[in-house]
DNA sequence: CCAAAAGTGTTAACTCTACACCCATGA
DNA sequence: TCATGGGTGTAGAGTTAACACTTTTGG
């Protein structure tokens, strides 16, 4: 244990909707092995620094950015060599911001951040490819039981938003009609006065998810959950 | 990041079923801050060493034990002084296996090893107490939609069995016709010609679980899933 | 023959799926 | 007025939930 000096980071997979498009946020990074390269933000825990806040920090230096979602994704510590420096273990996080309610900007500790569309990622260095399909599996699979769609959106949208996010996301058709049925009979929504207009066409309800309504039902048992057609 | 020192360790939570009870795996410790005292199996990780093999080696020093099932739980690194010596930094893995197909005993490094029923366990040393209940939750959770319930079980057993690791691992009755008829829908289970009589009663018959099968329907789309009356 | 556990089927309630037309708006 | 997207209901299929008696064995 003495000749152990294994280092640890924190990653973060950062998602963001907008432009029908499912976007990861990454940075390019200013120091280290892969200089001038498009990474995962991320980096060294402090020593007297709880992971979590590792990763807020992070972030912050990084990006600029405040999420509104983190939680723990995995530990990536099988693969020694995965930094081709010395042996580093990441914790990787998983985070949702809506794109609109945050300004990235490269701050102290990197020369840029971009959203990029998920789709088009090949390869990254390290194993940062691999934290972020980790991550789009466990953000495919929690929208079918946690209503975590709504930190990707606005605070006012329309169903059509919705729906296209989880179409977007799940990469498959849902039955407009049945999906919106199952999203309203949970009542975690709250319709609004007001109409939106997408494009052309014609305008639709304004809805709000009710947070603490949310939350309530969930004490007492209800279980957030869909199922597609 | 040069002044990070922390220890990265890792700590398994091993269930096994046996006496229609939920027990986990502890060992008392023979060195470390809390000598003498019961505790996850678990231990530094080499410098070279990935976490799943420094899991497996600290099973069989601690406990002699080669588990059925092993994946990782969560990474306990938030609080500063959970080990009161210094900074460790804990990945958890959740095991399975069945008691009667491992011979426990402490081997190089524990003073000794036993099965816990998971219901009497109070308070344990570090925050071994939280690490058990992420695992029971996860385990509790994963029941319902992966065959992990096999890897409790012995090879061969009859319907009973595995309603009572069901009924006791999820603390909450079942009914015996629906769920039967559930499991057998899956055509996951073989059924063999013997019956095995479990205490007076009518003898049941004997099934075994077919993993080949259900690897083949998992790949085909198929979905364990059971919902309970 | 009694106690204990195994085995078995049906019905009603509910949920899911599939599906098509009219409505309101902007161009 | 046309193109675009919004809003809505129903019927059939499938699934779940509730429920009780007979069978087989050991004592």
């Amino acid at each position: 244990m003495k000749d152990q000096n294994i280092k640890l980071a924190v990653d973060a997979v950062v998602f963001g909707y907008k432009d029908d498009g499912l976007f990861v946020l990454l940075v390019k990074q200013k120091y280290g092995p892969f200089i001038n390269q498009w990474v995962l933000p991320g980096g060294f825990v402090k020593h007297d620094e709880a992971l979590i806040d590792a990763v807020y920090r992070e972030l912050l230096e990084e990006t600029n950015v405040e999420l509104d979602y983190l939680e723990q994704l995995y530990t990536f510590g099988d693969d020694i060599k995965r930094d081709p420096r010395f042996r580093v273990v990441s914790v990787a996080y998983l985070g949702l911001v809506n794109p609109k309610r945050v300004s990235i900007k490269p701050d102290t500790d990197a020369l840029d951040v971009a959203w990029f569309r998920v789709d088009n990622i090949e390869i990254l260095p390290f194993d940062h490819k691999l934290i972020i399909d980790k991550g789009i599996e466990r953000l495919q699979s929690k929208l079918n039981y946690k209503p975590i769609g709504f930190d990707l959106l606005d605070d006012e949208f329309v169903f059509s938003d919705l729906e296209n996010l989880y179409r977007t996301i799940l990469c498959r058709d849902i039955d407009r009609r049945n999906f919106r049925k199952k999203i309203l009979s949970f009542g975690i929504l709250e319709e609004t006065k007001k109409v939106k207009s997408v494009g052309s066409g014609r305008p639709g309800k304004v809805y709000t998810f009710n947070k603490v309504k949310y939350k309530e039902l969930e004490e007492s048992g209800f279980v957030f959950e869909i199922k597609f057609a």
